[in-house]
DNA sequence: TATAATGTTAGACT
DNA sequence: AAGTCTAACATTAT
């Protein structure tokens, strides 16, 4: 479900609500989860992200590492739960996985497929970086990174190895916006053509950012509001829609087993 | 009932 | 050997 502009939103909501609070009590309620430790009289310390990933830091040296998947919430309910946190009084969110008690709120790992992952590591020891869309990352590093794969620049655009963060959505988008087509191979861009994509990545994922995230379905933000990305699709979900651009009609094909959005008539 | 869904990855295949 | 492709994970919605 949630890409770079999902995650970077709840990343800032995130560290904007829980700044300097202590963890009261940590909740498992998914043994998919596996082992993770009790969490309780831990101090949150900040939110980064990194590509897809959260990471969530505390005081004393320890990360909290979430990845949301395909389905994956998080959502924060402001006020403090009492002692023994059993939520007697307040329902649970449905499909709730985790449940982090902070002094002023309590925070919610909601997921109807199970395929988010936690993990609680030292805060030491953080995996090596791999290049941000949103930081820029400029059209002749496309081209070296991109020089050998012969994989369709769909595919390479959402391999997170090579460039983390853009998934499903944001990459048909992207590619329309540049004019370029999806089925092409990675390595048979040009120098100029990288630059279109480089310009339509940044544009896309701000704009999207600003709008909270892209709510097709079930994405909400950390307070459980939709976003308004959604309006600004041109391609996603479109298939047999007319092109806003060139009045072609939008097409679907499959790319290593996900849904690919374009319009055959303007992206060449 | 069959298909598809905002993601990743182990293992098979080139 | 290294890059690419496919199936699998668990569940809901159309």
């Amino acid at each position: 479900m949630p890409e770079l502009p999902e995650v970077e939103t709840l990343c800032r909501q995130l560290d904007g609500i829980v700044k300097g609070e202590k963890i009261l009590r940590s909740e498992v309620l998914d043994s998919l989860l596996g082992e993770i430790p009790q969490l309780a009289g831990h101090e949150f310390l900040g939110v980064a992200r990194r590509g897809k990933f959260i990471d969530i830091t505390l005081v004393g040296g320890l990360t909290v590492i979430l990845h949301l998947r395909m389905t994956g919430r998080l959502f924060y309910q402001p006020g403090q739960a009492a002692p023994p946190f059993t939520n007697i009084d307040r329902p649970l969110p449905a499909y709730s996985r985790l449940i982090i008690h902070f002094t002023g709120g309590t925070l919610f790992l909601i997921d109807p497929r199970r395929f988010a992952t936690v993990a609680v590591r030292p805060s030491s020891g953080a995996p090596a970086p791999v290049p941000d869309p949103l930081k820029g990352i400029a059209a002749r590093v496309f081209l070296e990174m991109a020089r050998t794969r012969t994989i369709p620049v769909k595919s390479f655009l959402m391999d997170q190895r090579a460039i983390a963060g853009i998934g499903n959505i944001y990459a048909s988008e992207i590619l329309f916006s540049a004019g370029i087509d999806p089925r092409r191979t990675a390595k048979s861009l040009t120098l100029g053509e990288w630059g279109k994509v480089k310009k339509a990545v940044g544009e896309i994922l701000r704009r999207a950012v600003a709008c909270r995230g892209t709510t097709i379905s079930d994405w909400r933000d950390l307070f459980g509001k939709m976003g308004k990305n959604q309006d600004n699709l041109k391609v996603y979900s479109r298939h047999g829609e007319v092109c806003r651009r060139c009045g072609g009609t939008i097409e679907r094909i499959k790319q290593g087993g996900r849904g690919t959005w374009f319009c055959p008539a303007c992206q060449k």
